[in-house]
DNA sequence: TGTAACTATATTGTCAACAATTATAAAGAT
DNA sequence: ATCTTTATAATTGTTGACAATATAGTTACA
């Protein structure tokens, strides 16, 4: 009986040691996630004893959720007032896509130099998914698709710093965007041809030209975006 | 109008002020130094206990502390074990200095666009000191005065947001992997020519050719420091 | 002698209370 | 009615204690 429990406590303590579970890091996710959808709004102040409340905790897990959310860029800090969800002003989408825009080129530029054969023919195989679902629906790519493309391709420049950089903080602030700006339409297709353009640089291993394509590609969207949110705001 | 500016003024001096008044702020500070110069070696263990003991506090404000230090990369945290000071390999520094020369790159293309003619003009005055100084004493720029310079043209690109990831993050890796190599001499001079290529192109508002010769500084820097690491560890 | 299990110790994760600071709102003066 | 002033309330910064977990050392056994 009493071992029972004993062992039954180890377990579960190991489990979720497995999984990597620290109350911090599951407060951390559900409210990124949060600010990300804009459940949170921007401007918003995020409270410490509210959200400990919320969360059923104590205020030292909300603080260090808070200070990594700081860290990514998502809230803003000031020392004695509190924290709160950034605003995403136009202004400042363009400064983030030309950092995206230089860290994904030279993602690619990477790839195409560290992708395996085999990871470049998986990822055709993606990108033909898609493209054949455009052929067949008329629709084009749609956003995810797009991400796993891109994330590939980021994850094939066996760059871990550069990794890093891109899929724990710019990430995030561009599905905040996407999320902000959805209300209009913008590009809700993305153009299957530069995909196939920037997989043929990867194919060909040209490095300079993979960098191109990509910075083009991210350069479109960004003005693409731009575009869109002006016609809407005169 | 007026009055609005002076009070952003003097709210702004009031967070500057604010910075010094918590613990959390001053600690992060002196480890971060403490790091980087190798004061606390690679691999070390940071021992909540312990450095609460040394800073004479608690060890909450160590643990906020820690957790900076953690999004600026200079620690590494595992969950219910601890966090260690990271040691720079070379495959990291060859990481990093890949993403640098991408962001920086960057930042010479937006700043040929958007310095104001006293800035670049201003950064002429400065490398010419530098250049003065190599002709009169044989001694090449040192790397203070190369910090200098690249912290101009940073400040140039008018990108607060790239601004904040190579002044934030990278700016102290990069110092924490030239204090552990100084054991080596490496590359103790900057080519001065490179940087008078740089500004010609600034000053030509070029922004292809501002971003390939930043790129090109970086890429022989980089090539320098492994080459000479390699020479010292066959 | 080497390995595995177990205990002891130290460390991290979490909690609740206290202190310092700021925001808020009520009262008063112009 | 508006702006200051002041006092209250709420929030953040900090502290020390408790609980959960990992490391180190010890013992038992093959």
């Amino acid at each position: 009986m009493l071992a029972k429990d004993k062992d039954d406590i180890k377990k579960d303590a190991k489990n979720d040691a497995k999984q990597d579970t620290t109350l911090t890091t599951k407060i951390t996710s559900t409210l990124r996630e949060n600010i990300i959808c804009g459940d949170i709004v921007p401007g918003a102040k995020l409270s410490e004893p509210k959200l400990a409340e919320r969360f059923d905790t104590s205020r030292g897990p909300i603080r260090e959720a808070i200070r990594r959310l700081e860290s990514m860029g998502l809230v803003q800090h000031v020392p004695h007032e509190g924290v709160k969800v950034i605003t995403l002003s136009l202004e400042r989408f363009i400064e983030i896509y030309h950092v995206r825009e230089a860290l994904e080129g030279k993602a690619a530029a990477l790839a195409s130099q560290n992708m395996s054969d085999q990871e470049i023919s998986e990822l055709k195989t993606l990108m033909n998914m898609h493209s054949d679902h455009q052929s067949n629906t008329g629709v084009y790519m749609q956003a995810e698709g797009d991400f796993d493309f891109h994330y590939k391709i980021i994850q094939g420049s066996k760059n871990n710093f550069l990794i890093r950089q891109l899929c724990e903080d710019l990430y995030h602030l561009i599905r905040m965007f996407r999320y902000q700006s959805s209300q209009f339409s913008h590009r809700a297709s993305v153009a299957v041809i530069e995909h196939q353009q920037l997989l043929y640089a990867l194919e060909q291993r040209d490095q300079q030209l993979a960098e191109i394509m990509m910075r083009r590609h991210i350069e479109r969207a960004r003005e693409d975006i731009i575009q869109k949110l002006r016609e809407l705001k005169p």
